[in-house]
RNA sequence: CGGGGCGUAGCUCAGCUUGGCUAGAGCGCUGCGUUCGGGACGCAGAGGCCGGAGGUUCAAAUCCUCUCGCCCCGACCA
């Protein structure tokens, strides 16, 4: 392709919107461009790298044995309610009411409609195991889009299905999955590592994360030293600590006057204990009218883990609102303690580390009051048919994984994989007629990738300060051939007869024939990230030489303009495909 | 959703505090000339409802109110 006749708006400077590299490089680059938050265009370079990421992501599939199909993004909101993923998903999903006053979702991921589809076709085991995705745009209303394309509302995802008749079955359709992304990420370039993770909104029994390390990553990934464990955040296990030697003769609770001393720091400041010391206490609530509530209890050091404290309540619990709260406490935001609470609420939730904890301050119950020497068991309960203690956590450090230390370090998610079991087929009715003539549920899983996720976290891992550094299977193009000088029909013509020839032969290449000045060609090569680099030139000419360097090498290297060609293939491609090529 | 910030030329921004003259710069764009191997130079030019609406005022990019959009931080620390 001639880039005098392409649209490629690269820019100098930095765009004032974006604050990390894959982002700043992809507008300067001109890969995309920003149509409203969270929505982009993508221009010919964006594009044509994205369908070389689908492209091996389709092979793949494809291998794996998976079936390509089409689901309708536009999907009735009724089928999101009939899996309560209406609820699950909240405001995250997308919906709106059409003009006979239907409500509809635009899918931010596809079980309903695929399980449907296969409730209605599938009746045997001889059917199965049956695997459908499909590769198009997903609708997620973030609460905020950020880091340009990484967190968008409006996204390209592969989504895959698998429906099996057995526990076994499953397995294994879970392991070419998890085969095929290995493959899959390998053959982008793109680093990655594999992580224990939650399940969130999707539910299910079990799955895991691909994720590209890097600084810029929005997930927290939790790991020990020699990687044997790695999980996600909201998914790490910590051990429990080991319980505090119990205090004698603890001395008794004791209500203290904490004057609009709410937060945990000013607690600690006025009574001048340690957070470690502090028992945090929150609502949470789940229903219409918030009518069950859920009381978790953390030290005043640690975080909550939402997810990990879903396991103890239902589908659609969180933070309570000020009302349940002062309800349930009789005072005011800040001040909310276990004493007393037990027996008021749903649950009352206890991470371990407070368990262990021999005496500790929380809140009275009573505005501008705290409690002290307050001791778990002693004078709140730790067990009991509505309390229960377990990890509600989020890992820190100096925590342990069965005794290993953990450290952290962070990573952007760009593909999942889920065993979902029965959540799905049960609700939805895809249930299969087995050997023996039972009806039986179809065990599914699921498997996400973030198409537009491996472009940017590529670009976030492979760039330098000239500007993208794609590795070439997934650069827009692979050979960028520099015709120097417009005004000397020797330049231009050998220009184009390389050009012509690697197209011939299959290459991506793209052809600088603009009339522009030397420098910005070149700056405009670097600043794409384009692979290879030939240069035809003047100077080169004359000894009928031309240049070649990759966008990795500091330096050219001047090769006779007859072997350009083979040249370029044999860096693209490699000696012996290169000569298969030059043979056909 | 809470807090903060920003909307002025295609892009990056100055001007606003303390209202006033023809609203500016750099990059980009157009034309001409000189240049031509790492984002050239000169000359000439085009390009703005100063996000929108209302208000204050003799006078508003500038002050006030509302509104829309965008960005950042937080959103569980009670």
């Amino acid at each position: 392709m001639r880039y005098s006749q392409l649209l490629i708006p690269t820019a100098k400077e930095v765009p004032a919107e974006a604050e990390i590299p894959s982002h700043q490089l992809m507008i300067r680059a001109g890969y995309i461009r920003k149509v409203a938050s969270g929505t982009y265009l993508y221009l010919l370079l964006g594009w044509r790298s994205l369908r070389k990421i689908m492209e091996i992501v389709r092979q793949e599939m494809d291998a794996a044995g998976a079936q390509e199909v089409s689901a309708p993004i536009l999907q009735p909101h009724e089928l999101w309610q009939q899996t309560g993923r209406d609820v699950d998903y909240g405001p995250n999903l997308c919906v709106f009411t059409d003009r006979h006053d239907r409500r509809n979702a635009l899918a931010p991921t596809a079980e309903e409609v695929i399980t449907s589809i296969v409730a209605a076709e599938v009746s045997s085991y001889k059917q199965l195991p049956i695997n459908l995705y499909q590769i198009n745009e997903k609708f997620r209303d973030e609460f905020r889009p950020r880091f340009g394309v990484l967190r968008s509302r409006e996204f390209i995802m592969k989504d895959a299905y698998s429906f099996d008749a057995d526990s076994p079955g499953l397995d294994k359709s879970y392991q070419a999955m998890y085969d095929a992304y290995c493959r899959i990420f390998e053959r982008c370039g793109v680093k990655y590592v594999v992580v224990q993770a939650e399940s969130g909104e999707i539910g299910g029994t079990g799955s895991q994360e691909f994720m590209v390390p890097t600084p810029v990553g929005e997930d927290v990934i939790v790991h020990t030293a020699d990687g044997s464990y790695a999980a996600n955040i909201q998914k790490a296990e910590v051990d429990a600590l080991p319980k505090a030697a119990e205090i004698p003769d603890a001395p008794a609770m004791e209500e203290v006057h904490t004057p609009d001393v709410g937060t945990i720091e000013a607690v600690c400041e006025f009574l001048k204990t340690k957070p470690q010391e502090m028992i945090k206490t929150l609502v949470y609530a789940a229903g219409e009218a918030e009518e069950h509530v859920y009381v978790a209890l953390v030290r005043g050091d640690h975080d909550v883990n939402e997810a990990k404290l879903r396991h103890f309540a239902e589908p659609g619990t969180q933070l309570a609102g000020e009302r349940v709260i002062v309800e349930m406490t009789g005072a005011g935001i800040g001040f909310a303690g276990p004493v007393g609470l037990a027996g008021k609420v749903t649950k009352l939730v206890i991470d371990h580390a407070v368990a262990a904890l021999a005496i500790g301050t929380t809140g009275a119950n009573k505005s501008n009051y705290h409690m002290r020497n307050v001791v778990p068991g002693r004078d709140f309960p730790l067990a009991g048919e509505n309390v229960f203690v377990g990890d509600i956590r989020n890992a820190v450090e100096g925590d342990t994984h069965q005794g290993e230390a953990l450290t952290f370090s962070r990573g952007i998610e760009v593909g999942h994989v889920f065993k979902l079991g029965t959540k799905y087929s049960t609700c939805l009715g895809a249930t299969f007629t087995d050997e023996a003539g039972v009806d039986k549920p179809c065990l599914m899983g699921c498997y996400g990738i973030g198409v537009n996720r491996i472009l940017a976290s590529a670009i976030e891992l492979y760039h330098d300060k000239n500007g993208i550094v794609l590795p070439a299977a997934i650069a827009p193009f692979e050979v960028i051939v520099l015709g120097l000088n417009n005004d000397k029909p020797e330049v231009v013509a050998e220009a184009k007869r390389i050009h012509d020839e690697l197209a011939a032969a299959g290459v991506d290449v793209l052809l600088d024939d603009r009339d522009a000045r030397p420098g910005v060609k070149f700056k405009d090569a670097d600043l794409i990230g384009i692979p290879v680099r030939i240069v035809v030139g003047e100077r080169g000419m004359k000894e009928g030489n031309v240049e070649i360097k990759r966008r990795t090498d500091a330096k050219p290297s001047a090769i006779a303009a007859g072997d350009a060609v083979a040249t370029a293939m044999e860096l693209l491609r490699g000696p012996a495909e290169a000569a298969k090529e030059q043979s056909r």
